[in-house]
DNA sequence: GAATCTTATGTAACCGGTACCATTAAGAAT
DNA sequence: ATTCTTAATGGTACCGGTTACATAAGATTC
């Protein structure tokens, strides 16, 4: 059942029946009708994938993302999502799981789907990626990273600004409680460089790097046990993502570590169980949900408006304390 | 850039062209050698809109689920992702966030899409929904859900059973510990009814129904506490989701209930997070990546092999032990 | 050397729509 | 009554590929 079909039933040609389905007001009304008894009839759809190629507009949205499994980019994507739908348009989904050949192949991918535009977590933003992405004649909004490349629109959360927030939060406390000031980061990605970046503004800590997981987190408490008699000496840890911190507080709890008595610790991220974890951690919150509106609204606007200036967003963050740094009058 | 444009610098018919890009063997070595480097120079890539519309294949499967946040069906979708994009298929991803309209249109919109195949979570088995992927002509998968009908095939996780190992795990404990046995679970759906279905074969308990979040949890402690004195009497809890069992426990905790001293607790689901709450879960485990996989292989299957006989997967589910109800010795 | 078979390539219809331009008929203006 | 508008519809090229069929050139057979 095409087109062609419909116009034979109705004896008209499928030109008048293209101008039903546009809703063109070029239709004598009782043919309008006539049409549309009929399409509804014989349940007629008419064809995406012709109408896409003969529009050049296919209605659909490119994302991809880092890991899917991760619930904050679940919540971004959720939101993406729900976005896209409201306006009928499509998601295309693909993850890199960090590869970054898998993030290439998945650009070029979509692309040749003809999406109208893409939402991309990049990996790193000096990439082969990057560099497709710019070429390409569909809008692209970068998530999760900012740069100044005007090719891009940009939605991130303020990660130096969440950094700080960090610090202020420890400088706040007397200094008897922060005798010895230890970062804990993961590999080199801008949003995590930046969280350290604006902590370090405030505050120059010990720092260990390309701690990833929680099994890192867990594995590093007899390092910092040994190396830093982090039960001896009042500690503050900074540790850029939850998940880690999780991992961090479980091994120092099974050493017997009193927190926050001994050790208190600050994470990143707030996503749902970091506050039903054992000591439920004092935490950056950034808003996971807001950045999939703003970025699906955004690249929607890019898709209908071309001409349209490209824009950045920062989203602001909000310290979050919970029982694992607690406030205390200052000194 | 596009085939005619090819042809036309090769000097050759697009049909000629077409066959390169087939990788038909109908061509002679030295044409093929000088298209393919035409093709090249010019970085020329077929449309695939134009392709699918002539083939009457997308190589895109439409994928929905009830709510992408979700851990859960994070591990899923990440899994069937990555097997789609190793076969060189496309994810085009929904969720109907339990609303059963929601979930209707992305199904419609699915079809029309011209998806080679589905694969859907759905929210009920009674259900327009389903009756429209009854009707449609390219392959279904249900996920999550058990159907006799015989158009679909099905990948689920056995609840029936993960409710019987729980009941079993009971069973197990000397009967001073299970003076009371209490389960809570959500609303309707199949999954939880067979969770329940397997363990109220085994064991008669007492029901609360419609505790969905980790909120309704924490709010049913009270409840508990009044009508059910869990305090007094040694109590053992069988909640069908790790979510809700999380909200309980922190609300037993916060009421100076003991666990397991005064209540155990069995959850279900075995998130990653089940292990790392204040006292971590004895639950039943899921496979969901291996759900993801499976599911993903098989929509291929049916895709490529429209006439074989449709398959039903029920994955086994493990009990994991841990401090929320321990083992004791019997009797 | 004619007949036959291969092999490589071209021609054109087709997938199912959209949209520009042409045509027609009816009503308005002259 | 004739010409001009205008609204409704039809005809058709096009989007960018695939593919069945036709054809010409070269290889094989007798």
């Amino acid at each position: 059942m095409n087109i062609n079909d419909i116009a034979a039933i109705a004896g008209v040609s499928k030109a008048t029946v293209s101008r039903v389905l546009a809703d063109s007001p070029n239709v004598r009304d009782s043919t309008r009708e006539r049409i549309q008894k009929i399409i509804r009839d014989n349940n007629f759809e008419p064809n995406f994938l012709a109408r896409s190629l003969s529009r050049r507009k296919t209605f659909s949205v490119g994302v991809i993302v880092e890991e899917m499994a991760n619930p904050f980019f679940g919540s971004i994507l959720s939101m993406i999502e729900n976005v896209l739908n409201d306006k009928h348009y499509t998601m295309s989904l693909s993850s890199s799981n960090w590869v970054k050949e898998k993030e290439f192949a998945a650009v070029r991918n979509m692309i040749r789907n003809s999406v109208d535009g893409m939402i991309v977590s990049p990996i790193a933003l000096k990439s082969e990626t990057i560099s497709i992405l710019g070429k390409s004649s569909i809008p692209v909004l970068l998530l999760n990273n900012y740069t100044d490349n005007p090719a891009f629109s940009c939605v991130t959360s303020d990660n130096l600004q969440g950094g700080s927030l960090a610090a202020d939060h420890l400088l706040s406390l007397p200094s008897s409680e922060r005798q010895q000031i230890i970062a804990v980061t993961g590999f080199k990605h801008q949003t995590l460089e930046e969280r350290m970046d604006g902590f370090t503004r405030r505050i120059k800590p010990e720092v260990y790097e390309e701690i990833n997981t929680y099994e890192d987190g867990l594995n590093l408490v007899p390092t910092l046990l040994t190396r830093n008699s982090i039960n001896e000496i009042k500690t503050c840890l900074f540790i850029t993502n939850d998940n880690v911190a999780m991992g961090v507080q479980e091994g120092l709890l099974r050493h017997q570590v009193n927190i926050p008595g001994d050790v208190r610790m600050i994470g990143y991220d707030n996503i749902d169980f970091s506050g039903r974890c054992r000591v439920p951690l004092t935490t950056i919150e950034q808003s996971p949900g807001e950045m999939g509106r703003i970025a699906a609204m955004e690249i929607l606007d890019m898709i209908e408006n071309p001409e349209k200036e490209l824009r950045k967003f920062r989203l602001p963050t909000r310290l979050i304390i919970r029982e694992s740094s607690p406030v205390m009058p200052g000194e």
